[in-house]
DNA sequence: GTCTTCATGTCGGAT
DNA sequence: ATCCGACGTGAAGAC
């Protein structure tokens, strides 16, 4: 186990700083080290990223990510299952992650580490999250005439030739429905995969059929609403939570 | 300026934990704290999190990022912009991260801090990337002849009233081409936005006019390909990258 | 600000 | 392993 005193260092000589990381690495700990680096990346894409200063943090799962001093989205990063190496090449410190299918490089060269430090991490509980879509399906499930007076769900995640349908069901004519959710504001893209179900439904059932779309969402743009008109599909203003 | 030993703390007192993240925010620094927390998010969703161990980022753009052990994604977030606040409460570190439009509120409770320190991030360098949409694009531009002998470019990005077409221009008939690229695999969603364009151009021309569709990507999914030939779409393989 | 689309998207679930 | 669609998607460019 890893002494409480064993755990940081700032301004680590390199040999030093190599050997924490390797124990992270290791033991399954989660090392975050800070310096200046220049990063490169091979794999779906390749980038080259200059010297400058940022945080690199190797999780036990086989994460990598590099963060600047900017943005929500790491710099550069490699996902989870990946194989972290380090190793001193002179004064420096390079830290490699690699993973196969696909094959994908990251190389982070630190010209200095001011910081390194490893964690034992225990995260026991899961994200609890309200607001989803699924919270939205939920509502219409509870009271179908929210969608339309009439409506009478049949399945959710019906398979149609073109994908699943989030819900699928009859209106009061007897006419088949389809509907597809969204969280939030939808654009064309949305109206396209709801437009995709319908025909595809429309193929696949007699011809004689009515295939009804809904596009429930708390609101639509204007070019999606057109795109809606201009195939005859229908949109109901629902929130996954009632009160916004 | 802080000096290099007022930058990190091994098991601080929460009181110094608090100045030195307090500092942070402060001098436009970037914070990084490990501890046992839990953490709370109210926004566009909602979301709950029990104790447990996990690494927060504060940067000084704004940005809050809670990392557990596993995952490339933060398991909570604050997006770029937001104001962050640190306080104590008793014995416990609370951050707190706010912004507005729309109304988004991150709290993370700390019960214990393991580690916390603090940097000055320098970083010029914006990172140079290969084997995008954008190469794919200018593979064709340069010769045109690999999308179809006889095709001719005649604008990028030309609007049309369902968005905007990645390449536009004309075959050796004359018939009006829209591109649509794709720099991965494709499947349904790509087939639906090209089919949109195709649609959109059709109904823009006059009546007479012939519009054909291309789908340039490495490959395509089975269901996509089924889709294309329902829609009389076109396909034609290429990568970003010559090699690939 | 809103809209639209790309992304080394990531992630989870189903096959 | 691939396929498919959701995501508090994020980020960038256009308007």
């Amino acid at each position: 186990m890893i002494e409480s005193g064993e755990r940081a260092r700032v301004q680590p000589e390199t040999t030093e700083a190599s050997r924490l990381v390797e124990t992270a690495i290791q033991e399954g700990l989660l090392a975050t080290l800070f310096g200046r680096c220049r990063v490169e990346y091979e794999g779906r894409a390749a980038s080259t990223l200059k010297e400058g200063e940022r945080l690199v943090v190797l999780k036990p799962d086989g994460t990598a990510l590099v963060h600047s001093d900017e943005g929500q989205k790491p710099v550069n990063w490699q996902p989870p299952g990946c194989t972290h190496e380090v190793q001193t090449d002179g004064d420096s410190l390079v830290v490699r992650s690699r993973r196969e299918t696909p094959e994908e490089v990251l190389l982070v060269e630190f010209e200095s580490v001011d910081h390194v430090a490893i964690f034992d991490v225990t995260d026991d509980h899961d994200l609890s999250l309200t607001g989803t879509e699924e919270d939205l399906r939920d509502r219409i499930l509870e009271d179908p005439s929210i969608l339309e007076p009439g409506f009478e769900p049949r399945a959710t995640e019906r398979q149609t030739p073109a994908g699943a349908v989030d819900i699928y069901g009859v209106d009061g004519d007897g006419n088949a429905v389809v509907v597809e959710l969204k969280r939030r504001r939808v654009g064309p893209d949305a109206v396209s995969q709801l437009n995709r179900y319908v025909e595809s439904l429309e193929r696949d059932l007699h011809a004689e059929t009515t295939v009804r779309g809904f596009l429930v969402a708390p609101s639509v743009t204007e070019r999606a609403s057109r795109l809606l008109g201009e195939r005859g599909l229908e949109f109901v203003s629902l929130a996954p939570s009632p009160d916004t």
